[in-house]
DNA sequence: CTGTCTGCAAACTTTTTGCATATAG
DNA sequence: CTATATGCAAAAAGTTTGCAGACAG
């Protein structure tokens, strides 16, 4: 639901965004955050990453992509949802969890606040927790359930 | 900490667990499931487990391996965990949860009544969850800390 | 200028597939 | 006996690496 809009930044923002995180600020780089600034909350792998991204440059290579998508989320400019397919890069930073619906296949983001979650194990020291919740969604919960199982959409 | 003992299942009842979940009872699929009923909560790749079986079956090749992980998998005898590295099965079938240790590296199995977890966003029907906690574990947060990073272990 | 980044191509890892043969039931 | 499973080898998918040349700062 929530807009989440888009967000796109400019070049120049791009550019001072990967230099303050010790990045430099190279056109396949711009070309490559500039694809997640404007991405709602958008789960991108890095094959979707290089398809988009040659669109503006051409010459762009696989390997700069993976290149540059593991130092972005070194840098902590991108999350990483490892998961059963290929690696899905993520544009939302600050911790959070997922849903994904076992009928329309969509991942949503849950944010912290709206998950309760205690560990009563004594010993353990948590620092972070990642949870995947999986059901359905509001949109496939609403409908009767009668529908045909609904081809999951190509893109995961 | 539990023990687990390893439960070391006879070949007989091996093979009559698999029938039972409508899987022929091949010398590859016994020593296969074998390995898991003999570890106690083990997560174990798919080359281990080729690595491991093929001692008792010089000729096994890895297709059998993933064929045979990939059918018990679906026939409810094996759990499938995805994470940074290669996909890891696991001889818990019963919905739990994971812990990973930032420092010695091992997942450890939580049990889903030693975590009260609770989703506050209508309209979301959760079935299924699954938490990965990262933190540390009680050795490793039991020792000074000062010590060093500890190379990591091979097998993740 | 200089150190970092890119592109290319090749290697590597993990997993899947096709087909002839072997084997469980 | 027949359908299913295996082994082999090759390929697909995803990711990493080495190196010469290009470019940011």
């Amino acid at each position: 639901m929530s807009s989440a809009s888009p967000t796109p930044l400019s070049d120049v923002a791009l550019a001072q965004l990967l230099r303050a995180h010790g990045l430099r600020a190279t056109a396949q780089r711009r070309a490559i955050y500039g694809l997640f600034a404007g991405t709602a909350n958008g789960h991108l792998s890095a094959e979707e990453v290089f398809q988009r991204a040659r669109a503006q440059l051409p010459e762009l290579s696989r390997a700069t992509v993976y290149n540059a998508l593991g130092e972005l989320a070194e840098a902590g400019l991108l999350g990483v949802v490892e998961g059963p397919g290929p690696r899905q890069f993520d544009a939302n930073v600050s911790p959070h969890h997922h849903f994904r619906c076992r009928r329309c296949s969509a991942l949503h983001d849950i944010e912290p606040a709206r998950i309760e979650l205690r560990l009563r194990e004594p010993g353990f020291e948590v620092e972070r927790a990642h949870v995947l919740l999986e059901g359905l969604c509001p949109t496939c919960a609403g409908e009767t359930g009668s529908g045909p199982p609904r081809p999951r959409p190509v893109a995961s």
